[in-house]
DNA sequence: CCCGTACTTGACACCGGTTCCCCTAAGACC
DNA sequence: GGTCTTAGGGGAACCGGTGTCAAGTACGGG
C-alpha cells in the first residue's frame, strides 16, 4: 500500500487498533497513557520496525531536530576536533549535526546565515570561533528563536550560552613557565588583531611579564594571523633582533611550527639555541621535532558540552547533568623548551 | 498572524490573488506557465522575502535536500578536505551538507547507516573509505533508493558512482623518483590489512620494483595502520635492518611524521642517511622538517566532484557538466629525498 | 444510587508544501 | 459557426506527524 516501505504512524494506528494520537503519545513518551495500551502500540512498533519521520514532526512542530556547527574557522583540524565532541554528545540521541561554514568577513555571512537558520529551522548552533565573537550573530539567533552555544577564549555570555577556556590563565601559566627555565627575552607571535582569543593570549603573555617584573617590549611582540607561513614570517622578523630572544610563545601550534622552520633555516637548535611553546595541541605538535611543548585546548570537550547544553532538557526523563561551561586549557610539555645557554 | 514571522505559499498565494498551486509552479519553474502570472508572484515573492519551507517540501517529496557524508575514517584532515570541497560544490545550492561518522568495524555499524539514511530521507550520500569498499553499505543504499558516490583509491563501480584516485600510479612514480635518485634499498610502511587503499599502494610500490628489476623483499615492507605511532614503530623495524634501507615510503603522512621520529632517535639525518616519501600532502607533511615530499591527494577536488555528482540533474536547466571521475594524485617534491651516501 | 473527578483516548484541524484531476477559455480546424 | 484541442490554472486530497478539545470510563464520596 505504501509506495516506501517505511510503516507511519497510521499503519502503526491500524494494526495496534488505537488512534495516531495515542501512537503519538507513545513515542514521545507522555506520561498520561494506560501502561496496558503503551505495551501494546510499543510492541506494533517493534514488529513492523516503524520508525517516526523526522521531517513531518519538524513541519508540525516547527523545529527541526538538527543541530548545527557554525564556522569561519580556517584550522581544520579545530574544527575537526569540535565536530567530533558534539557528535559524541549527540550520540544516542534524534538529533543529527550539519556543518555549515561562513566565509571569513564576507559582506554577505549575517544574511547567508540567517536564511541557513530560517529555512533549516535548526534547533540550535553552536558558533565557533571567531564567529562567536560577532555580537549581531548572536542577536539573529536571538531573534529567530534559534538556541545557540558560543564557543570562546573567555565567557562573554551567560553560563546556559557558552563554552569557554581559559586562555588568558594558560598562556600566563606557559609563559611563566618559560620564565622559570630562565628565559629573560621572550618573543610573542600574536593572533590576528580583532581575535578575542589573540588578545586573551596576548593578555597572558603579559601578565606573566608583569608578574616577573620582566619589561614589555613591543619589538619582542609580532603579529600572524594563526597560518604557518604568518608564524614563519613573524619569527623571521623577532629572530633578526640583537639580542635574539632566547624563546618564542606562538598563539598556534601551526605558527609554531613556522616558527622551527625560520629557526632551522638560520641554524638555530631547537630547543638549545631557541625554545618554542605553542597553543592548541593539534596533531602536528605532538609531529613535529622536537616534538612541541603547547597548550592543549580543550576543543573536543568543549564541543561535546556544548552540544549537551544546546539539547538540555529535550529528553525530559533523564536527569539534566549541569554542563561545565569553562574549560581548562593545560600545559603539555614536550620537547621545545629548554634553559636558555645565555 | 502566523506566530513565526515566516510568509508561506498561502501568503503568496493570496497576495498575488492566485493559487498555492500556482506558486508551487514558479518556485518550480514548471513551464507551462503564463509569463504574466509567473511574474507577478515572483514579484509577491521578492517582497515579502518568501522561502519555501524544506521540511514541507521533504515530507511531500518523500525525499530531503540533504546531502550525507559518511565516513569511519580517523585522518581528520582528509575528512575535512573532503567535507570542505563537498561544500564549495553544494555552494549555491539548496541543499545542506550533514555529516556522519561511523564507528569503524563495530557491529552495528550498518543498522547505524540503515537508521539514519531512512529516517533522514538523504538525498545522497559520498561513501569515504574505507567505508566505500564496504559493498553491503552499496547494497543497502541501492536498496533505500538513495543516491551514493564512492571515493576510492581504484575504481570499483561504474563512474556516476564513483571518485577515483590513481593510488597505484601515483605511488609507482613516486618509488620510480627514489629508484632514480640512486636507492636500491627501500622500505615501505603499508596501510593496514584490508584496505583498498593499502593494497593499492602496496601494489604501486612492487610495480615499482619490478620495472626496476629490483628484488622485492618481504624483510622491508611493515605493516602500519596510518597512525603516527605506528609509522613510529614499523620504521624501528626497518631501520634495525642491515644494511638499513636508504629510503622509505611510507603511506601516510602521518606515518612519515612517525618515521621521521623513529630515524632521528637513531640520530640519522634526513634525507642524508634516509629519504622518505608520504602519501596525503595533509598540511603536516608541509610543517615537519624537512618539509615532507608525498603524494597529494586530492581530497577536496574529489568531495566537490563527489558532491556535484551527487545531485547532478536537480537543477534542470543549468547544464550538465560531466564531473571527472578519476583523479590524479601527483608527486610533491620537498626536501625529504636525496641521493643515498653509500 | 448519583455525580464529580481524574485518567484515557479519539476526532479533527493543521503544519506548508506537492500531486492528481478537473474546469475554463482561447485558438485551430472543418 | 460549431466542435475539438490545448494551455493555464484551481480544488481537494495527501505527505506523516502534532496540538486542541471533548468524550468515554472507572472510581470514590456523599
Amino acid at each position: 500500500m505504501q509506495k516506501t516501505g517505511q510503516p507511519t504512524i497510521n499503519d502503526v494506528a491500524r494494526i495496534a487498533g488505537v488512534s495516531k494520537k495515542t501512537v503519538s503519545r507513545v513515542i514521545n513518551k507522555s506520561p498520561l497513557l494506560n501502561g496496558d495500551t503503551r505495551l501494546r502500540v510499543e510492541t506494533v512498533i517493534a514488529d513492523i520496525g516503524y520508525i517516526p519521520n523526522p521531517q513531518a514532526r519538524a513541519l508540525a512542530l516547527r523545529r527541526n531536530y538538527l543541530v548545527g556547527l557554525v564556522h569561519d574557522n580556517p584550522n581544520a583540524q579545530t574544527v575537526m576536533n569540535v565536530q567530533r565532541g558534539m557528535l559524541e554528545g549527540l550520540q544516542g540521541t534524534e538529533f543529527e549535526l550539519v556543518v555549515r561554514p561562513l566565509n571569513r568577513g564576507a559582506q554577505s555571512m549575517l544574511s547567508d546565515l540567517r536564511y541557513f537558520l530560517e529555512r533549516q529551522r535548526l534547533f540550535g548552533v553552536l558558533l565557533m570561533p571567531p564567529i562567536s565573537e560577532n555580537e549581531s550573530i548572536v542577536q539573529l539567533c536571538r531573534e529567530i528563536g534559534c538556541r545557540y552555544v558560543r564557543m570562546c577564549s573567555v565567557s562573554l555570555d551567560d553560563d546556559a550560552h557558552m563554552v569557554a577556556s581559559n586562555d588568558r590563565e594558560a598562556v600566563r601559566g606557559a609563559v611563566a613557565y618559560l620564565i622559570e627555565q630562565g628565559h629573560r627575552r621572550i618573543g610573542l607571535i600574536a593572533g590576528p588583531q580583532g581575535f578575542r582569543s589573540a588578545t586573551e593570549r596576548r593578555a597572558g603573555f603579559e601578565d606573566a611579564l608583569r608578574e616577573a617584573g620582566l619589561p614589555l617590549q613591543r619589538s619582542l611582540i609580532a603579529g600572524g594571523d594563526y597560518t604557518f607561513e604568518s608564524g614563519l614570517v613573524a619569527a623571521e622578523r623577532l629572530l633578526d633582533l640583537t639580542p635574539r630572544p632566547t624563546a618564542i610563545f606562538s598563539s598556534s601550534d601551526t605558527m609554531a611550527a613556522g616558527v622551527m622552520h625560520a629557526a632551522r633555516a638560520r641554524g638555530l637548535d631547537i630547543p638549545r639555541d631557541l625554545s618554542i611553546i605553542g597553543f592548541d595541541d593539534t596533531p602536528v605538535a605532538a609531529h613535529v621535532w622536537p616534538p612541541l611543548t603547547t597548550v592543549r585546548w580543550p576543543t573536543v570537550s568543549m564541543g561535546r558540552s556544548a552540544a549537551l547544553k544546546l539539547i538540555s532538557g529535550v529528553g525530559e526523563e533523564e536527569e539534566l547533568v549541569e554542563e561545565p561551561s569553562l574549560f581548562i586549557s593545560t600545559l603539555i610539555r614536550r620537547g621545545s623548551v629548554a634553559p636558555p645557554i645565555d
